[in-house]
RNA sequence: GCCGAUGUAGCUCAGCUGGUAGAGCAGGCGAUUCGUAAUCGCCAGGUCAGGAGUUCGAAUCUCCUCAUCGGCUCCA
């Protein structure tokens, strides 16, 4: 009989009869971990507890703490459920079922439609299949033997996923719990009742294999852990998830609307909101001017002969609005460059006035599919902190790495942790393959230079050329596409862009597009539920509030009030007629930084007794030095 | 755009199988003059998203439109 040899994680190495299952080797290595164990890897493929190992190689614990863990237990979890569902329904065909980020999904085929109700009906099922403690057995059978099989069950996804395998593919494996089969790649757990805890969450939509031409099957939308205390603790975060709604805030902290009488995706800024945005949009602007930027702005509406110059006509009609005026077409803008292309080729160019750095808080509209619409995340009107940059070829690179910088920077000043993407050309695309590679590359290597990790993300580039995105994180994890560069070889050669060169012969500038924010509504949205409405003191709309105990304290709150006003700094006033705790309450609901409660001590000392947000009182103290303190915490920004 | 759900006072939500719309908070008025997260009383407030239909009668049933929510597709 022969032996294999394996290397366990601590470095040592065993020797076993072939055949020896993962399970029999974990045990003889450390019998403690078998329990929490719920697969292995072995050889670079995860592998079930239950398979037989066959030759040497290296073998590493996946236990149910860890992420790969985790995916295989929720997995396994989508299993039951779609055993549930078919228990529980007649006539529903399943079709994928997949581990994602916070839990699994499971898409199926039923004339019916679930509800709520039925989703209780399926996790009472799933409870006894988890009780029942089935195990997973895995078998391997032909990719023939296999659409037999499906086709018998009526299972017509599985049949069209196992044809659309490659064809070098002869086997196909099937994993079982009970009397339930799937096709299944595995691994999966040793048994159902590994299944410490799960949840269903809701139901939705989705194209089958994810193609809008394709039917649309219902989704089911669950998530679980190994223990009650990590699902109790996931359903908490998700919970204070939607507190942190940016919708709901920005109604309770009277920032903005949505109204549906102005139409949909139309953001509506109240006072407050608007402050904030005025906050943000000075920054940019002295940010740019610092960076060699020139501020510019163009027409809300330009012809439409114009666009099908630019390409977007052919390429972007479908989100644009168009009017028409004295019987000439015109396009609303759904980017700003045009006009900027325009300011360019005002007059001619030397090299000398490269690279040229048009900046604008350019407003733009489009035509967004109405399911898509959110807030102020996902709008048809918004404003972009938008720059073209036309350069030289050679003047590429460093530009690039100079926007790189900039946006580390803005991401540093708002709190916001990124990661980066590379996005390559898309199906539906113009330009030279020449140039793609050109404007690629030069993308890249500008990454490189400033040393920064990225992913790749093939095909997602926009139409005219390839990008780089930065997507934000906010406080919980979440990511949100802002800034990019997005490289143009495109454009001016369409509108014909030169400069003349040291040679004294006419050359074609570069072009770059990119934001640092993105959109202002988007990243107002985002900043919103990163602070949960409690901005650093110098983004927050309003940034103290002076309250008094009783009227007799309002003729020193007034005059606190105006020396606070004279030093620009943003205040309130609350000489309401109520008690001071309703008074604390109602500011802290609002997140105001600073309370200033002015009783009679305070008018007496004339001074003020600052209260923070987060409760602590910094104790009475001149109006001069609470001035001070303000200023140095807005010193950085400004 | 697609699938599903939802739409009642400014906000959060009650309103059973069709029988003339209710609470809390917010708002107004009055009382209270009070020290760090809710003082008390009174008052006002709704074409039940909009439209059409069924019915003696519709917030409630049906259809259409609009909007919102959860996803899918798309995207800053």
């Amino acid at each position: 009989m022969s032996e294999i040899r394996v290397s366990l994680p601590d470095g040592s190495v065993k020797t076993y009869p072939a055949g020896v299952t993962a399970r029999q080797v974990l045990a003889s290595w450390r019998e403690d971990l078998v329990p929490s164990a719920v697969a292995v890897r072995f050889g670079g493929n995860a592998l079930d507890l239950s398979r037989s190992l066959h030759e040497d190689g290296a073998l590493e614990v996946i236990g149910i703490a860890s992420r790969e863990g985790l995916g295989i237990l929720r997995h396994s979890i989508s299993h039951v459920m779609a055993q549930a569902v078919q228990d529980s329904f007649q006539g529903v065909q399943v079709s994928i079922g997949p581990s994602i980020e916070d839990g699994f999904y499971y898409d199926f085929d039923y004339a019916e439609t679930f509800t709520p109700e039925d989703l209780a009906k399926v996790e009472a099922r799933m409870a006894e299949i988890v009780r029942s403690d089935k195990s997973f057995e895995r078998r391997e059978i032909s990719r023939e033997e296999a659409i037999t099989l499906f086709q018998k069950k009526g299972e017509n996804y599985k049949v069209e996923l196992i044809q659309d395998l490659p064809p070098d593919v002869k086997t196909v494996s099937l994993y079982s719990q009970g009397d339930y089969v799937d096709l299944c790649r595995g691994p999966h757990i040793p048994s159902t009742g590994m299944i410490g805890a799960f949840k269903l969450l809701n139901v939705a939509g989705a194209y089958w294999r994810g193609d809008e031409h394709n039917k649309m099957l219902q989704r089911i939308y669950g998530t679980g852990f190994a223990t009650q205390e990590e699902l109790d603790e996931h359903l908490r975060v998700l919970e204070e998830a939607r507190k942190r709604d940016h919708r709901r805030l920005g109604r309770e902290l009277d920032l903005f609307q949505v109204n549906e009488e102005a139409g949909a995706g139309l953001a509506i800024f109240h006072p407050k909101g608007m402050l904030l945005r005025t906050i943000i949009e000075d920054w940019e602007r002295k940010e740019h001017l610092k960076r060699g930027y020139d501020m510019v702005m163009g027409p809300q509406i330009l012809k439409a002969d114009l666009w099908r110059r630019s390409g977007h006509f052919d390429h972007y009609r479908e989100n644009m609005y168009f009017t028409e005026v004295e019987n000439q077409l015109y396009g609303i803008k759904p980017m700003n460059c045009l006009a900027h292309m325009l300011i360019y080729k005002s007059k001619v160019r030397s090299y000398r006035d490269l690279p040229l750095r048009y900046f604008e808080l350019g407003t733009v509209h489009r035509h967004e599919k109405a399911g898509v619409l959110h807030g102020l995340m996902r709008v048809r009107q918004f404003t972009q902190d938008d720059a073209h940059i036309l350069c030289t070829p050679e003047q590429l690179n460093s530009e690039i790495r100079d926007i790189a910088d900039f946006v580390a920077y803005a991401m540093k000043i708002f709190g916001f942790d990124y990661e980066v993407e590379l996005s390559t050309r898309p199906a539906d695309s113009i330009g030279s393959d020449a140039d793609w590679e050109m404007a690629t590359n030069a993308l890249e290597q500008a990454l490189k230079d400033n040393r920064m990790t990225y992913d790749v993300n093939p095909g997602d580039g926009a139409f005219y050329g390839p990008k780089i995105d930065f997507k934000l994180k906010d406080a919980l994890k979440r990511k949100w596409q802002c800034a990019t560069i997005q490289c143009d070889f495109t454009l001016p050669d369409r509108f014909d862009l030169t400069y003349v060169g040291p040679d004294g012969e006419r050359h074609r500038p570069v072009m770059l597009h990119r934001v640092i924010l993105g959109a202002i509504e988007r990243f107002m949205g985002v900043l919103i539920e990163h602070y949960a409405g409690a901005f650093p003191v110098w983004l927050s709309p309003v940034q103290a509030v002076i309250q008094t105990v009783t009227d007799k304290q309002i003729p020193f709150g007034e005059e606190v009030f105006r020396r606070l006003v004279e030093a620009d700094i943003r205040v309130e006033k609350d000489f309401r007629n109520e008690k001071l705790g309703y008074k604390v309450r109602e500011a802290q609901s609002q997140k105001i930084p600073f309370m200033l409660v002015i009783g009679d001590r305070e008018v007496e000392g004339r001074k003020v007794s600052p209260r923070q947000r987060d409760g602590k009182n910094l104790g009475p103290m001149d109006v001069d030095a609470f001035i001070g303190q303000v200023k140095d915490l807005c010193a950085r920004y400004q």
